[in-house]
DNA sequence: TTGACATCATACCGGGGCGTATGCAACCAC
DNA sequence: GTGGTTGCATACGCCCCGGTATGATGTCAA
């Protein structure tokens, strides 16, 4: 797993198109409310209401709940791709690069919160809902992505490992444990936990570090 | 925060009513449909059919699909309390008793997944459909019992920092972080990670060595 | 001016789901 | 045997919600 193997990897897919301002102002609308209750439990009418407005102007720019739902994790995914894959392209040693990752995809995660909690969601318990093909590409397209996205953490814990600088449990168990880890903020964060910057990156750095701590740790 | 310290803790809350047999069932039944497709988007219908009967049957045991949320979400945190408070009582050093927990809390977990996958799926989501006083209170006394369990894994590591053996960063990120990170089977579990005893607790084992090294690790 | 298109709001339909009311069989107590 | 209780199944009422159809308003081009 050599500097030119990780070059093998496709470069991050290209959004798709970008969103107007009414879309956008939608997306946020839409991942505040399913990042609060849910996506069952919450109605378009209710996206509609938080911004003022009516449901048919949600219905003009999305053709369904599905679609809005993973538009919204869609958006989150291209955020943390942005930041974190330039941080992958790197040419500093693993265990640097792996923290330079990590500490992109915390702080990313914290500044966007509602649409990384809808991202975690699990798209694969809205597929069940999902009836149209249309939705069900839409909705493989976005796991494949989101299944690139682990990998480029993947690649660099590999090389890490195969270094001697991590340790050498089940790598499968490793990466997922450090990007459970990674993702805390979607779980426990709450404006309690800080609002200036400072706060944040010092937040983002310690956790970044209890996560390396657990993956570079000594084996037995 | 000595020994005599960690015993002024109240001794765990003694379980409601043992269920009955057809109460199990329906339990079981209920927290697997939580569990794959979440609460908002399971019917009552559904869990009843899932045992080849109707919602009759739930009804005659459970007044709403809330109080059946809670008790199934309630049995999990049980069975937890039950195995690991033990170990949480025990007089061994705290590095050593903090990792007896996590296994014995692991391997609960993994044993009865559904419970505890409906457990983590936030009962504060679950309450805002709840609009009966009675399911206010039961809820409360649920998340408060949660609290509680939590709290045995603060005490340890507490005690394991002002012995200097565990890290010194943020206590309260270090202890969510831990705790995310020992509840990862309920994320990524799936058969195919192991079906035998040995293979378990080998997983088990791997994820708590995880999880103290993020804890343990070297401040900074 | 006028027609075409975009951007919404409103009204409506159909289905699903929670909870309840009712019925019905079986099992006691006496 | 008979009245009462338990343990369900069935049927219904009611509300919410996703999606659509329709119409109103503004804008822009010709």
């Amino acid at each position: 797993m050599t500097e030119s193997a990780r070059s093998e990897h496709a470069a991050p897919a290209p959004v798709d198109a970008l969103p107007s301002d009414a879309e956008q102002a939608i997306l946020l609308a839409a991942a505040t409310c399913f990042a609060e209750r849910g996506f069952a439990a919450t109605s378009v009418d209710e996206v509609a209401r938080r911004m003022g407005y009516t449901k048919g102007r949600v219905y003009h720019y999305f053709r369904s709940k599905t679609e809005l739902f993973i538009a919204a994790a869609s958006y989150g995914l291209d955020r943390l791709v942005v930041e974190v894959w330039p941080e992958a392209e790197c040419a500093s040693p693993p265990e640097k690069r792996l923290a330079a990752m990590a500490r992109a995809h915390v702080l990313t995660q914290i500044r966007d919160l509602p649409y990384h909690r809808v991202m975690l969601q699990g798209v694969t318990m809205v597929v069940r809902g999902a009836t149209t093909p249309e939705e069900r590409i839409m909705q493989e397209r976005f796991v494949a992505r989101q299944r690139d996205y682990e990998q480029i953490f993947r690649d660099v814990i590999e090389e890490g490992r195969s270094l001697g600088v991590f340790s050498n449990v089940s790598l499968s168990l490793q990466v997922k444990t450090a990007l459970l880890a990674l993702n805390g903020a979607c779980f426990w964060f709450s404006e309690r936990d800080g609002q200036t910057p400072e706060e944040i990156t010092a937040l983002a750095d310690q956790l970044v570090g209890l996560t390396l701590n657990g993956v570079c740790g000594a084996d037995r």
